[in-house]
DNA sequence: ATTATCTATAGATCTATAGATAATGC
DNA sequence: ATTATCTATAGATCTATAGATAATGC
């Protein structure tokens, strides 16, 4: 039909239509053929608007973290549940769209948090220590960014029970830490960012000497 | 020349030229005739020795997790330490062969724990309260998993200086971070993990009104 | 008979480019 | 003239199987 009436696609349309056969089908039925399919044109069209296979995925990895909320910020006091906040609701994202997970880790559009400067800013006024603003940032995105896609990518078996084929026989102390697991996965997520500020904080209050404030 | 005098090849073999192609040449260079080239057959042969090329990648997997020394144990009062050095360990393997990170959570041989069972009894022993086994184990595997290989994906450039492309003059909180900063990606990893587990102690602590031991 | 290689090849992709073509907007 | 599609295809893979073959060990 050479040129429609109409543009059939759009960079948009051809981003969105790619996220959902990645969800849908996996990362690798991802095809330029298969993805031209399921936009009703050929292969070729999508050269038009996309330089390579690679911007298509590189644009498809930046919608995703669009997709995250950035929450409102809270007194500067209790400026941890502004991150812990932030990586859960990153978490939400990423699981919604695991098949995905990869492509996070290869294009890393500047995660997480959308203004680094933003959480820099955000921590001076809340008095923490300036040594600690980079070990808080780097560790937040290392953390949060890792631990989601390492639950991502984890079997759908497992997902659910943490330990899957445990012998209670064989493995005594492994089966009572389990029964006294009384944590949902998105809870020891959620403590596991918790903790790590906490510890940050700590160590800092111990190599100084002063009182931790609660 | 059909069937040689004595076997060209082994299992063992072809898994060592396995990782080392994907060391030199990344995990893409990784094909059949590329590894049996390596090897000086041809890429039928493999298939005597492995089932498919899943089989391959998977014992390449289990083969670098093997490497990882597990530490001996401290005196139980200072079980974080024993964490930590564990977590020390993988990273430092996985960093590597930092290629082939990918692997690892694509076929997730039972990690970093040797023995979960092992760390669960190391814990009781040193009175960690049951109801933090999972969130410690599990905690551990994710994040030691998680944040070694969102680091070995880093951009290597980026690999050093944790804040790449920075402009002091429009994000002076984020440069002043860096400028205080002084810890090394290793020094940074450790301090991860160990406020981690602090925090999860912590945390305990505050819910059941009980001093921390330090 | 079993072992460990080989040759030959089926069969299925895929990405990307060249060049044609028709609709649109100036 | 520019835009947005198309057809056709080059070119490069790759994985895996069928079946031959020669060395070895029983």
């Amino acid at each position: 039909m050479a040129r429609p009436t109409k543009p059939l696609i759009s960079r948009s349309t051809a981003i969105a239509a790619a996220l959902e056969i990645i969800d849908a089908e996996g990362l690798d039925a991802l095809s330029l053929p298969r993805l031209a399919a399921q936009l009703n044109v050929r292969a070729p069209s999508l050269y038009y608007h996309f330089r390579d296979k690679a911007a298509i995925l590189e644009a498809v990895a930046r919608s995703i973290v669009a997709e995250i909320a950035v929450p409102r910020k809270p007194d500067p006091s209790r400026w941890p549940e502004w991150f812990v906040q932030m990586s859960l609701n990153f978490r939400t994202v990423v699981l919604r769209h695991r098949n995905a997970a990869p492509l996070l880790l290869q294009f890393r559009p500047r995660l997480i948090l959308t203004g680094y400067e933003e959480a820099a800013a955000f921590l001076s006024e809340s008095d923490v220590p300036a040594q600690l603003h980079v070990l808080i940032l780097d560790g937040m995105e290392t953390l949060t960014l890792g631990a989601t896609i390492t639950e991502a990518m984890r079997p759908l078996q497992a997902s659910k029970t943490i330990f899957p084929d445990l012998a209670p026989s064989r493995q005594p102390h492994l089966a009572a830490a389990v029964a006294a697991n009384n944590l949902t996965s998105r809870r020891l997520f959620a403590e596991m960012i918790r903790g790590f500020l906490r510890g940050v904080i700590e160590l800092d209050a111990e190599r100084t000497g002063e009182p931790v404030s609660a």
